[in-house]
DNA sequence: GTCAAGTTTTTTGTATACAAGATATCCAAA
DNA sequence: TTTGGATATCTTGTATACAAAAAACTTGAC
């Protein structure tokens, strides 16, 4: 990619943002990080600029940059997306998907399956990204991978959220079982269906999930 | 947004580029650019970072920015991915457009028509454009929208060289007819589908024409 | 003439310097 | 006490300086 220096400082923003070591609109000082870095303001400057790419920062002329944790209503926006990005994903790859990919999706399901039973969380999360990542591959293109890659990457604390609710993860599990299902029949409409309400219940969920937080808070 | 100078010269080199006015892995020298556009190194190494987040132009680390013209199997698969993009924004479209919205969408689409009649291209892509953006607003989706934008803008090139094909244009004017009758009827999957593929044809004309140009380079 | 090692020249990446705009502070008047 | 304006301080955005890596060139051996 680019300049070593500069790329590492955005990914470790990136990283700290993501995982919510900062607040909703917290200002991101430059001579502060370079400080932290141990660098100057320059390659903090292309870090802020990447990361504003990115959509988690908003710079604002003379004014500095801010973090910019989505709210609710973009949340929900961006799971509506994941949701039709993941269902032509699968769509694709009912047509198109090997044999191999399809016997590794069923493995990286079962470990998921275990994984629950263990209540092992952090091998969830590993094998479910991994189940996600194989269709997105499975799709044959490239550039819808990549893009799917990056929405998914984006949500990531959303969905973990998400999936504390009641019963959220075993039902999670038997959409899996769906999508696998038509996968391996090879019907794309089918795959493209359970998909899309597989992700487009995360939104649902989520959402859910805000309400009740915000009763909660009231 | 962000510093203004930096900004407006990204603008430019990204109008520059996407106008095909570089070669495919031509080089961007910075200090070159630098005195074209009359400052310092350091707003061109800032519009080059945001070109490279865009996927116009590649950095190889030490090694300078490249800019990167898709090729023939990459465009294949952003027209896949626009495709998708555009009949989600359909299917939501067709459940959330206001009455007015509809109207405009007829009416854009009417000077299309008109545009086709009277030969002139200038209006025609104008009106296509706002016809096509009119269904990512109504998708109700902001995100969906600016993601659609996005791909739609960075096609547009390729679009233009595709509609010169014979037949093309009254091909595409009749399946505008089919979107605007699936979002009037409020028919969510007829939309998706004719969008899919009105935008997937695109995509497979672009294709064709490229294998045919490749014949006749023979 | 070709190839290879060593040297010079470019070019990138980072640090620092400086200018202009934004924020904060202070003081006086109502 | 509060408000308004003037001044001081801080912060961003751009320019310049410098170090290190890559490319280009030179020179010498075969």
């Amino acid at each position: 990619m680019a300049n070593r220096h500069a790329d590492t400082i955005a990914d470790e923003l990136e990283d700290m943002i993501l995982d919510g070591r900062f607040a909703n609109n917290d200002r991101l000082d430059e001579v502060q990080l370079a400080q932290r870095f141990s660098v100057s303001r320059t390659p903090i400057r292309e870090a802020l600029q990447r990361l504003t790419q990115a959509g988690l920062v908003e710079q604002i002329p003379r004014r500095g940059a801010f973090v910019r944790q989505p709210g609710a209503i973009e949340l929900i926006e961006m799971f509506e997306v994941m949701a039709e990005l993941e269902a032509a994903s699968a769509r694709f790859a009912a047509m198109r998907m090997t044999d191999a990919a399809l016997g590794d999706l069923n493995d990286a399901n079962e470990k998921c399956m275990k994984a629950m039973q263990d209540q092992d969380a952090d091998s969830y999360y590993r094998e479910n990204e991994r189940f996600h990542h194989i269709i997105y591959a499975q799709s044959g293109n490239s550039f819808l991978e990549a893009e799917a890659k990056r929405l998914h990457r984006r949500l990531k604390p959303f969905r973990r959220l998400q999936l504390r609710l009641r019963g959220r993860l075993r039902q999670s599990m038997s959409e899996h079982e769906s999508i696998l299902e038509a996968l391996a029949n090879g019907d794309p409409e089918m795959a493209a269906q359970v998909t899309r309400q597989h992700v487009a219940v995360q939104g649902e969920k989520f959402h859910h999930l805000i309400a009740t937080l915000k009763i909660a808070a009231e």
